[in-house]
DNA sequence: CGTACAATTGAGGTACTTCAACTTCCGTGG
DNA sequence: CCACGGAAGTTGAAGTACCTCAATTGTACG
């Protein structure tokens, strides 16, 4: 039987495996172009594999403010919020290959499968830690804390290493950094001019910034060493 | 063989049953009263279900600046993360009963269970549904949008019906409140006088409010409601 | 009933936003 | 290859929502 591409990837990195019953009928690939919303079923939560590419997932608090809860990457699993009091939609970011699963009925098909529901289980661990830091950043951290907070965080995640500096290549917009850590378009602009002013940071043309100084970020993004 | 009452709870609230095989050298049955830190091993993610009372999740962004990550309640099962850029500690808001496990070593126990792993997914789902709803109150609603929205979040959890009314009997203090949705106790008290003027709750005491009006609350609160 | 702490209320300060103008980047077409 | 044009980003100046500091009132516990 022939699967799409999309597919046999998703299978073999969530379930170690090429075969989960039933999964045919539940999943859908979805190729999306850059800056396009992701089509989903609204009737309940979804679940996203992004083959490759990049997307985020946005909140719409009011119309013109928008939060962005995640930013996700090749590879990521996320899962889209169904209804509820407030509307969330997943965009690329640059044009991408996307597996799309009602969440629920994905939920059922794997009900005693013991291994991909460990699987499902580590992502949302994750998700969570993720979640819980950027809340932690947007109560209570400082427009530059946030920035360098940011940074920090897609370090390990998109980061490339070169020399004793790390380069990031962003695939979104200061619109998209901003939604996402609750500043303005020109509060991030004015905190990027600010650190690379420091040396901390170096940035090329619009997306590529090099993270100069680690230990330094670490500190301006007020980052506690856990006392134990 | 006996159990501890708390983890016989635990057990079939989590499990569904009486029995999970290593379970007893896991777990550690806790007593913590109001305002005290729970006891926590601290070489990883910890895994507390909370029998009786409540408890605030504490980020420490820096001495005096704290971010309460989630409030949990009778029958809430958290995971407190590991070491990590940022401390986190749970704190008993009221006399509290719990079962405290280590979050690696449950997950290797439970590793081929698929209704505790289920359970545990469910609960971590759950869990990210409410950190990102936060996330966006952080990011991208004001002040008196923050405290209505807090309001409604709280009435599922821990309110009671009063008539037409809603009852919540807060354990937390407005400086918790404060530190969970990104305000000063001061703009806190603000609000909640506001709300007061404007009828929408009513307040008796330092912990008892009576959301009057739900309606107005959700169009205070800026819910909007999902199109589809 | 008195004390200690929590909550409220007021006045002034500030970090970030808003509004505006300018500059840079980069894809497109000459 | 270079020039063009539109969008993205940067920088500056003024406004505002929330914070900080301070004093008062309220609440619950001994």
């Amino acid at each position: 039987m022939l699967h799409h591409g999309s597919i046999d990837q998703f299978l073999t990195r969530v379930a170690d495996r090429s075969v989960v019953p039933g999964i045919d009928a539940l999943a859908r690939t979805v190729r999306v172009t850059a800056a396009r919303e992701v089509p989903l079923d609204r009737h309940g939560a979804t679940l996203v594999y992004i083959a490759s590419g990049a997307a985020k997932l946005v909140a719409r608090a009011a119309v013109e403010r928008e939060q962005v809860a995640a930013f996700n990457f090749t590879g990521d699993l996320v899962t889209v919020p169904g209804p509820g009091p407030h509307a969330y939609v997943l965009v690329a970011l640059v044009d991408s290959e996307l597996v799309v699963l009602p969440y629920a009925a994905l939920r059922d098909a794997v009900r005693s499968d013991p291994a991909v529901l460990a699987r499902l289980l580590d992502n949302c661990d994750a998700a969570l830690g993720r979640c819980r830091e950027k809340a932690l950043m947007l109560g209570r951290k400082t427009a530059s804390e946030r920035i360098a907070c940011f940074l920090l965080a897609m370090a390990p995640r998109i980061g490339a290493t070169s020399g004793a500096a790390i380069l990031l290549d962003l695939p979104m917009s200061r619109r998209d950094i901003g939604d996402s850590i609750g500043l303005t378009i020109e509060t991030v602009s004015r905190q990027f001019s600010l650190l690379r002013d420091s040396k901390l940071i170096g940035t090329e043309g619009r997306s590529k910034v090099l993270l100069l100084d680690l230990p330094g970020l670490e500190l301006r993004a007020g980052y506690q060493q856990n006392p134990n």
